[in-house]
DNA sequence: CGGGTGTTTGACCCAGATCAACTGGGGTGG
DNA sequence: CCACCCCAGTTGATCTGGGTCAAACACCCG
């Protein structure tokens, strides 16, 4: 059940017998949310965190002109708020994009593993900074990169982070996301959004079409993205 | 020595002596560095963190163009790489915007409070997720703000994290950062920076000049900016 | 077969980039 | 003490990547 998230943590450090069973113990409760549903909202009150099993969430930002920014896309194996067990409400809305299926960790369970287990703490904390890893290196794209290496570099992302949870492979990955959600991702519109995939399918580089990704030249798209995959800190170390 | 640190903390929970004293336990040293040195560069591996003192330091990141984007601002009272700790190498570069006082903090230190003091660990904890809201809140500004409502938004934004530490009140701050470095972390040229200050400063928002930041109209600027400061978590809560 | 959601395309526009020249203060060395 | 330079800031002229607006199109699914 909790499997994807020890497949994420287990690509960056060992985590013992023990370890995993206090992560199993820390769940009180498995439910299910509709694609669409604000799952969080900004400011409220939060005692529990959500990990997401299966599906696909983001947590995003408006502003008054009804304009959205996503800040993260989160894909099984992800906290999608492992940060409100110290933050106590959150700055950001946590949306479901897709059907999803979530565990429930209450905080006091994940307050017990930090009075208990400090490797395991150290592995959450870690957790948590990876989201920041991700996010600086979105601020990147979203302040320099051009729409086609935006793109590019979002495709060469979720290849990796599905990949280490087994939902990708070097052909590709299935991505249920609609452009317009791609172009809030990205800081673009969708009709941007639209225009860069084509250049990117007859430039043959990836295609995105039924809610598939298909690579067809890894190399070329990463080299469009300036891709280096280093700040998702996929080396084992002991941490 | 590590007051500003502290007054930061005790803006969002209480800090009781013995904590306070593992934090100054855990500085083995003080030094100097020069503006515009890197401290810490991208994939060097780290055994140590920095807490900034004085001065100003930031977090970017390059492209191959030459294009550089800041993903975060220190002042005094940050750790500039707390996230070090867990992260073990940091994915971007570390740089003396203006010349700094720093606080070096061995990791095995803060490993030490990590199995002795839950709550402060909570705390350092706590302190890199709102590194990461600040990421968050950028991303926002870098995808979806003007470019107006980006430099208000960053105005906004200082004045609040310098007051915490004592470096500024509601008529203003000195800053000492060049239009091109706010261009960095703006997404913006220098040139569009320099623009938009100009109409900032006669639209009576706010004024830039000799290095020092003077609110105008704090409520106009903040609308401009569409600020909210919950981002920051200023609400004192037991953590 | 109709309506809703997502995609595609065309025509036109504009915020911010680019390029280039000039100002102005502060440091420095002759 | 002045001449020079360097760096930051300022401004004008022009360009362009991506936005906006609007109209098809293509699926599903009921």
């Amino acid at each position: 059940m909790i499997d994807r998230f020890l497949m994420k943590l287990r690509a960056r450090d060992e985590i013992g017998p023990e370890e995993e069973q206090a992560l199993r113990d820390a769940i009180s409760d498995v439910r299910d949310v509709p694609a669409d549903q604000v799952v969080i909202r900004a400011g409220q009150e939060m005692t529990v965190c959500t990990l997401l099993l299966d599906g696909l969430m983001c947590r995003y930002k408006d502003l008054a002109g009804g304009q959205r920014q996503i800040s993260e896309l989160h894909v099984a194996g992800d906290f999608a708020d492992l940060h409100s067990f110290t933050l106590k409400r959150l700055d950001h809305n946590i949306l479901a994009l897709t059907p999803c299926r979530i565990a429930l960790a209450p905080h006091e369970r994940i307050a017990e593993i930090t009075e208990r287990l400090p490797h395991l703490t150290r592995m959450l904390w870690f957790s948590t900074n990876l989201d920041a890893a991700i996010h600086r290196e979105w601020e990147l794209s979203l302040g320099r990169r051009t729409a086609l290496a935006r793109v590019a570099h979002l495709f060469c992302e979720l290849q990796i982070r599905l990949g280490i949870v087994g939902l990708a492979d070097e052909t590709g990955y299935e991505l249920k996301l609609t452009q317009t959600d791609m172009a809030e991702c990205l800081g673009l519109t969708s009709v941007h959004v639209n225009r860069t995939l084509k250049e990117l399918r007859e430039g043959g580089l990836v295609e995105f079409r039924n809610w598939r990704v298909t690579i067809l030249d890894q190399r070329g798209l990463e080299q469009a993205a300036e891709f280096n995959p280093d700040y998702l800190y996929l080396d084992q170390q002991p941490r």
